[in-house]
DNA sequence: ATGTTTCGCCTGGGTGTCGG
DNA sequence: CCGACACCCAGGCGAAACAT
């Protein structure tokens, strides 16, 4: 995903030649730009009648694109200049607009809203990896203001990296859920491993690990309460997506999504009952399958499985009045993320 | 080698301000 | 009125430094 482009969200490193040539202005392309609206002639002409010397502009050695001073070259043009100084720049095409957004934002004619947030877009598409506020201090946006338009924006591979590169250069996981679960089954299973050692396995950090036993050790869930809602939300900005279709109930529990939240859970997993408990549960929740069973029954059995039925049913109501009735703190605590999630 | 602490950064939520 | 923005805060992260 990042073949041809920088390692991190910057670009100052190395990529930037500092000689200044001069250049033939004829040879130059003007295309690319981050202004939706074009260059302004204005301030061409404003840059042209002050006699003072314009710095060189940036220009993509390969393409001789021209990445950051439009307004310039146009004022040359003005002035009847052949020849312009040009510093040129040695990198991918990606990261050449990156830079010409970075360089608008930072001098010159500013950008309009309309030209950061489409620079904001594409920059989703080109680096999906980078985290809001790296894009936000290339287009000069705020990182809220990228995030929401990341999120109207998400789709294909921006929608699916599960971590980004924040400025420092470092991976961050959006929601570490899933690494939390991985390191708290290892950590059950493997309880004289070191904390280096189930972070390497489980591919999150020593810091992270040595939290999730914590967590387990206070008899809590490995995961902190923030990410089970995010968990939340999403699930459910996914079935608001759907339109509810299979397995959404409108206002009753979302049998597939709550089954998959059980069964992450090490504390169900690492237990037979819990492990006994997830299966009993897993043949009910395949509502599809129910005609199919219907129809695999033989003429000499209905009635008999009717009442089959009928009597395991009366067991889970009881099961789940029992239940209801032990109002532990663990139960308490997952119904206030689903109701805090709704 | 391992566990712990520290550091700088991240996301997301809340609140208030400002300008179109 | 709404969106963008600037703050502030909490909770979480990876990496490095430090202590044992």
């Amino acid at each position: 995903m990042m073949e041809g482009t920088s390692k991190g969200p910057s670009r100052k490193s190395g990529l930037l030649d500092s000689d200044v040539e001069s250049v033939s202005v004829a040879s130059l392309v003007t295309a690319d730009s981050p202004r939706l609206a074009g260059e302004n002639v204005e301030h061409a002409y404003a840059i042209a009648r002050s006699n003072t010397a314009f710095p060189p502009i940036i220009v993509h050695r390969s393409s001789l694109r021209i990445i950051d001073g439009m307004h310039r070259l146009r004022a040359a043009v003005l002035q009847g200049r052949d020849e312009i100084d040009v510093t040129f720049f040695d990198g991918s095409e990606k990261d050449a607009f990156i830079l010409a957004v970075e360089s608008n934002v930072h001098h010159g004619l500013p950008l309009t809203l309309a030209d950061r947030t489409a620079a904001a877009e594409r920059i989703f598409k080109s680096h999906p990896e980078w985290s809001d506020r790296a894009v936000a201090a290339a287009t000069g946006l705020a990182a809220k203001t990228v995030a929401a338009i990341r999120r109207r924006s998400a789709t294909g591979e921006a929608a699916q990296l599960h971590s980004r590169i924040g400025r420092d250069g470092k991976v961050r996981p959006v929601n570490n859920a899933e690494g939390r679960r991985r390191a708290g089954i290892l950590l059950v299973q493997n309880p004289d491993a070191s904390l280096r050692e189930i972070a390497k396995a489980a591919g999150i950090s020593p810091g992270t690990v040595r939290d999730v036993r914590q967590r387990l050790r206070r008899n809590e869930d490995p995961v902190p309460l923030r990410q089970r809602k995010a968990e939340l939300k999403t699930v459910q900005k996914i079935r608001a997506a759907m339109g509810g279709g299979p397995g959404a109930t409108g206002r009753g529990l979302d049998q597939k999504a709550a089954m998959q939240a059980l069964m992450r859970d090490p504390q169900l997993r690492m237990s037979s009952d819990g492990r006994l408990l997830l299966r009993l549960f897993a043949v009910h929740v395949e509502t599809r399958q129910r005609q199919r069973l219907i129809k695999c029954i033989p003429s000499r059995w209905p009635r008999t499985v009717t009442e089959l039925a009928y009597s395991c049913a009366r067991e889970w109501y009881q099961f789940a009045k029992q239940l209801e009735a032990c109002e532990g703190g663990e139960t308490a605590d997952s119904e206030q993320v689903l109701e805090d999630a709704g």
